[in-house]
DNA sequence: CATCGTTGGATTGTTGAACAATACTGCAAT
DNA sequence: ATTGCAGTATTGTTCAACAATCCAACGATG
């Protein structure tokens, strides 16, 4: 041992190595499945069933529900069980005034963010377009998810960047809801390409109308299809 | 019965009834104990001693557990227990930039906002005011925590509300880490009162300039505050 | 003397079964 | 068409048990 144990200091932290219970796991496998749309919007998800494919007790998989539940990807109704959550027209706006309170300052801030958080944009937008060219549209959905979640971490707070990405998974349930992945992604790359090129040109003023209108573009097409889905499936 | 029965719209909506299981009630009181103060930051707490005290089983107190843990009032080390959450000074600083990027654009988009919300900024002011005079010290910080919540909901996004009030709760945690409420709330009311005159003028640009003055003398207070504890504190 | 293995006790992690409370379905009665 | 009332299925919650892990104390080691 040296006097000095700065090489401790490298080492990982405690917090990186997070050793995960039952709950946890399923939780997570659970959130891949919910995000990925493997399980549909409104769906039930039974106990007694899930338990048993899962090889976990009914009360541990009750604790990853909560988890879920908090994230606002299940919903929990009292004696009626956990559903695969449904968002509605008035959560596609809700959502997309949240994104717009956090994304559009955080790209106005971005003078004093350091480089490689803007590095983390342009990657995004690389991925998309590499996903593009494979025709992977799913995959442009989530480099997509990547963009934002990019523009959101420019705020430089991990409890925002948390919340950033919890909206963007909900964001992410709504595409499931209306069955129309393709049309929808595709004509925002160059959106994301502009807005990225403002950004290392330093012109935050001109990224944040891009990104402005972006947003506005998107919550209108989306909240029309919503409009048009509710009317016919009022219950 | 009339053909239109739009007496039924005004009654109170499902959402509004919220039948609360007991893992929800435990997890209320918890948390009004915790941010309250009454349970010390990095207090453990027993799974078997609690459940005896509030009637309930250690699943369900778990399950109440998860809850708080996902709000980070408490956090969960495996196989340890859960402690009541005890901010550091990187927490801080995280909270405070949160806090940036969500209540100044808020304020600086206040234009649009309605004007309920901006009169319940006022409250938040006078309810202070009265805290003051009747030397009520820790309703002075309820107060406050009120104020900003207010100026948070001007981003009249149900999410960010819901943020918002998460972190306004762990700040409020912060101040029980050191012991010193009364000195650290006395010199803000003035501000607040300044920032609701600005927002009634409509002059935005000004109240955002004082939040962002308050909110940088507040974090600079708990900074230094912080940075000397941990000094002593180092474990 | 500082460090390292071991041991025993305490606490959490997880399970499975049981029972109570509630919601849902279908059917009869009005 | 609505109401009342079964029976059934599912969730809400508890309990007791065991496995897994941490922690403090004690020696052993160099």
């Amino acid at each position: 041992m040296t006097a000095t144990d700065d090489h401790i200091d490298r080492l990982p932290t405690p917090a990186m190595v997070h050793a995960t219970s039952q709950a946890e796991r399923v939780a997570d496998m659970l959130r891949a499945f919910v995000i990925d749309g493997e399980l549909a919007p409104g769906v039930r998800l039974s106990e007694e069933k899930l338990s048993r494919k899962y090889q976990v007790s009914r009360n541990t998989l009750r604790e990853a529900f909560r988890l879920l539940s908090r994230e606002r990807l299940l919903v929990h109704r009292m004696h009626r069980g956990v559903f695969v959550a449904h968002p509605t027209g008035e959560d596609v706006r809700d959502l997309f005034n949240a994104r717009r309170a956090l994304e559009l300052p955080a790209v106005r801030g971005a003078a004093q963010a350091p480089e490689p958080l803007i590095r983390a944009v342009g990657a995004a937008v690389e991925e998309g377009e590499q996903a593009r060219a494979a025709s992977d549209w799913w995959r442009m959905g989530s480099a997509n998810m990547h963009f934002h979640e990019a523009l959101g971490a420019l705020s430089q707070s991990a409890r925002v960047n948390e919340f950033m990405r919890q909206v963007l998974a909900e964001t992410r349930l709504v595409f499931h809801v209306m069955a129309a992945p393709r049309e929808f992604h595709d004509p925002y790359l160059p959106w994301n390409r502009r807005i990225h090129l403002a950004l290392t040109a330093g012109d935050t003023e001109a990224a944040a109308e891009e990104l402005a209108e972006y947003l506005a573009t998107s919550e209108e097409q989306l909240a029309t299809a919503f409009s048009g889905m509710e009317r016919s499936t009022r219950g």
